[in-house]
DNA sequence: ATTTACATCGTTTTT
DNA sequence: CGATGTAAAT
């Protein structure tokens, strides 16, 4: 080989390393590692996103080249140049195409995360890199991936483009549904079980047909795989599919559909999956078989923080990886960049209990840092007054409300600490728990959404016909079901033809009042703005005005539902391409924690699985007491649950970038129930000389205890009120009205003012009404109009 | 068909 | 404790 090829390809490897020279070595080798398989394990705050991040770079910009010893022959002495001025510094610019070899395209990537946040913000990185170019990638959750094929080939397998996704409540209603014509008693078979049984099938891609044989004789499992075989074919009929089935779903369409498979094994050429230890069975077969052909699978993930067992995950796929893929190269990432010696220490020491890991030992050069703070108090209202504490102060020498995050093991233990930081008037955020989208006036509305988008959707049809009341009552609604599964037909074509069937004939006028509201508004579908849509809805369905006649308790409601429209306004907003089924899925499959934004300055709240992925430089990690964390389910659960809840621990103490509090409190009120606690197993797995420990002994439990119970709610509650009335920037009402007016609502007509209060900026009124009676309605947002 | 009152139930983590 | 469902009354 002449002297110009073996210099060029120093030279090309220098400029690469020039580009990606920042990272440490073996985080550069996971970068420039572009053909086969390759597995990263990544320690927590090892810089794994930043791997994932260059690496895909690297492929854009230089392919294999790092590791290929071929030499185009066009190359010459300009080519040298231009590498050496690169180098040095004199020239910004490479030429294009000079020195990369099979460089990727970006549809050609796909990179598949495990929640959309982690998706987001690896675009924005990569875009950064490389500009709009990463606009064509594929980045996405399983999920929303498998989402996008299905709508695109999921007619090969029955379903149509915009087909509907059923969530947790969506699937209870419909597993209801199913038990009423099978006669299984729910006090036998709870539904979740039966659902949990079911998705672990699903999750290991065994069909009805293979579990009902499986279990021939047992006469529980057959049951519910009798109750499995229903729930599909319903599902189907309603054009439905749950979390599960999307990634079900896309396998079968693989497997039976051999060009789809081929096309997208073509034109993936690269696939990367990040938190690979979270998989679960089937979706290691999709990318097994996505990645197939190309062989060029790098996943990436710890199984120290494998924490998603209950749903499926199985960390068999991260730790057979290696055998499955013989010439896989493996590389670890064990420097930690985000956490001191103390936090990776007492992390290192709580993990290194578990027996089931490959084993690793996390380093940082961040330095020592303060020892952990472990405290013990006499109840959960003191130690959510102790982190309280501690964070005033911490803001008080200058730090910020959003560098502290306190974590929880379960959305309950939330309420404690959101009372204390409401008396202390520090702003914080729940991240999950109750999320918006699972209100029962916002889950309302998408259903009237659904319906338009999906006539078939049995499930939501049912939730709204009645919603507001329009005298349909559920003897109505069931013998209609009733008849459409005896004629096979969808709900809404019996609905539509209520006079053809005597059994439901005696509601028909209220039926058709119904079915030409959707027809109406599916026609509006068409061609208004989403935003118009859901006014519509709000509007023309009555649901507005039916929580506007419930007055002052629904004003949340009101506003949600109003917030809800912005939200749509939002989504047009920022997305070019718009659909009434693309803003349903988003909404099905994306989730708070995705929203949550570091810019605002508050305290954050979240369950440590939320937090997976995030860093904070101050966490507490509150309830570490036995039952709590590990929970008494994995306590009874065997060592398995045990060693899951141990990867959570080890999770939560990572998040910390600098200081890092432990607390458990001798008593708990949770559900109700006062329970004393010993403290959890994982404290003492911490060793003592890294720990600042104290405890604060409750008092003697004689003393007539003083309770400020109902102190100063109400004025609290109406200085939040008040605030918040500020907030909605009441319009109308300064006007007041007097007791004996007469007003015209838009839905309930005429009537007679017979009260008005003052409530804050707002008036509530109790208007009798000639129709309808009296009720009690808030008069910002009734629009009333006085006669 | 709708409202109300009362009992019962179960309580992990999430796409 | 809270949400959810059932039974009885309007």
């Amino acid at each position: 080989m002449s002297d110009i090829k073996n210099d060029f390809i120093k030279l090309r490897c220098a400029v690469i390393q020039k580009d990606f020279g920042r990272m440490n070595d073996m985080q550069f080798k996971a970068v420039v590692t572009a053909k086969g398989p390759l597995l990263v394990l990544a320690g927590a705050g090892s810089g794994k996103t930043t791997v994932l991040v260059n690496r895909i770079a690297c492929l854009v910009k230089y392919g294999s080249a790092y590791d290929s010893k071929y030499v185009p022959d066009a190359v010459g002495e300009y080519e040298i140049n231009m590498a050496r001025e690169y180098i040095d510094g004199s020239r910004a610019e490479l030429e294009p195409g000079v020195f990369s070899l099979y460089a990727a395209k970006p549809w050609e990537i796909l990179a598949i995360t495990f929640t959309n946040k982690a998706a987001g913000e690896l675009k924005e990185r990569i875009a950064k890199m490389l500009g709009d170019n990463a606009r064509d990638m594929w980045a996405g959750t399983f999920h929303s991936i498998c989402a996008k094929i299905l709508r695109r080939y999921g007619d090969r397998i029955g379903y149509t483009s915009h087909f509907t996704i059923y969530d947790t409540d969506d699937q209870k209603r419909l597993m209801k549904e199913v038990m009423k014509h099978l006669n299984i008693e729910e006090k036998m078979m709870p539904v979740r079980s039966i659902l949990n049984e079911i998705s672990h099938a699903k999750d290991n891609l065994i069909t009805c047909e293979e579990f009902k044989e499986q279990h021939q004789g047992d006469e529980r499992l057959s049951k519910m795989a009798a109750a499995y075989g229903m729930y599909q074919r319903m599902l189907k009929n309603a054009d439905a599919m749950d979390f599960d089935d999307i990634i079900v779903n896309t396998v079968r369409l693989f497997e039976t559909n051999e060009d789809v498979l081929e096309y997208y094994q073509n034109k993936f050429k690269y696939i990367m999956v990040d938190e690979y230890q979270d998989t679960n069975h089937a979706q290691y077969m999709l990318v097994s078989r996505l990645a197939e052909k190309n062989r060029n699978i790098c996943v990436v993930g710890d199984d120290d923080q494998s924490i998603y067992r209950f749903r499926g995950a199985t960390i068999a796929n991260i730790m057979n990886f290696e055998d499955e893929y013989k010439d896989a190269t493996v590389i670890r990432l064990e420097q930690n960049y985000r956490s001191t010696t103390m936090i990776l220490d007492a992390a290192n020491a709580v993990i290194s209990h578990n027996t089931a890991r490959k084993g690793k030992n996390l380093w940082t050069d961040n330095g020592e840092g303060d020892k952990i703070f472990v405290r013990t108090l006499p109840d959960e209202r003191e130690e959510a007054r102790f982190v309280v504490d501690q964070i005033s102060s911490s803001v008080k020498d200058g730090g910020r409300f959003c560098d502290n995050a306190i974590l929880y093991r379960m959305n309950a233990q939330s309420n404690a600490i959101e009372n204390v930081m409401a008396r202390s008037g520090i702003p914080y955020r729940v991240i999950g728990g109750y999320r918006f989208y699972e209100r029962k006036e916002i889950r309302d509305v998408i259903a009237y959404l659904s319906v338009i988008n999906n006539h078939d959707d049995t499930i939501r049809l049912r939730r709204i016909i009645n919603e507001p009341k329009r005298g349909i009552g559920e003897v109505t609604i069931s013998n209609a079901s009733e008849i459409a599964e005896g004629l096979g037909i969808p709900i809404y074509e019996v609905l539509k033809h209520v006079g053809d069937y005597p059994a439901i004939a005696k509601s028909a006028k209220k039926i058709v009042v119904f079915t030409n509201l959707i027809d109406e508004l599916t026609e509006m579908a068409e061609s208004a703005s989403m935003n118009q849509l859901v006014e519509a809805v709000a509007e023309r369905s009555g649901y507005m005005a039916s929580l506007e006649a419930q007055g002052f308790e629904a004003l949340d409601r009101i506003d949600n539902v109003k917030e809800l429209s912005s939200s749509i306004a939002l989504y047009e907003s920022e997305n070019e391409e718009t659909s009434l089924s693309g803003f349903l899925e988003e909404i099905a499959l994306v989730n708070d924690i995705d929203k949550y934004d570091a810019d605002s300055d508050a305290v954050v709240l979240m369950t440590v699985h939320s937090a997976k992925g995030l860093e904070f430089p101050n966490v507490f990690l509150v309830g570490w007491e036995e039952g709590m964390f590990p929970g008494n389910q994995s306590i009874y659960g065997g060592p398995e649950e045990i060693e899951e809840e141990r990867r959570l621990a080890y999770v939560a103490i990572t998040r910390a970038k600098k200081r890092l509090y432990i607390s458990n409190a001798y008593t708990r009120m949770l559900y109700g129930q006062t329970n004393r606690n010993l403290p959890s197993r994982f404290l003492k797995e911490i060793p003592q000389e890294l720990c600042d420990i104290e405890a604060k002994k409750p008092l003697a439990e004689s003393v007539g205890q003083v309770t400020f119970k109902h102190a100063s709610p109400s004025k609290e509650y109406a200085a939040a009120y008040a605030e918040r009335m500020q907030e909605s920037k009441s319009k109308a009402s300064t006007e007041l009205y007097s007791v004996g007016q007469r007003v015209k609502h838009k839905v309930f007509k005429d009537g007679t003012v017979l009260s008005a209060t003052r409530m804050g900026n707002d008036v509530l009124l109790e208007v009798a009404f000639d129709d309808v009676g009296t009720k009690k309605i808030m008069s910002n947002f009734a629009k009333l109009e006085k006669l």
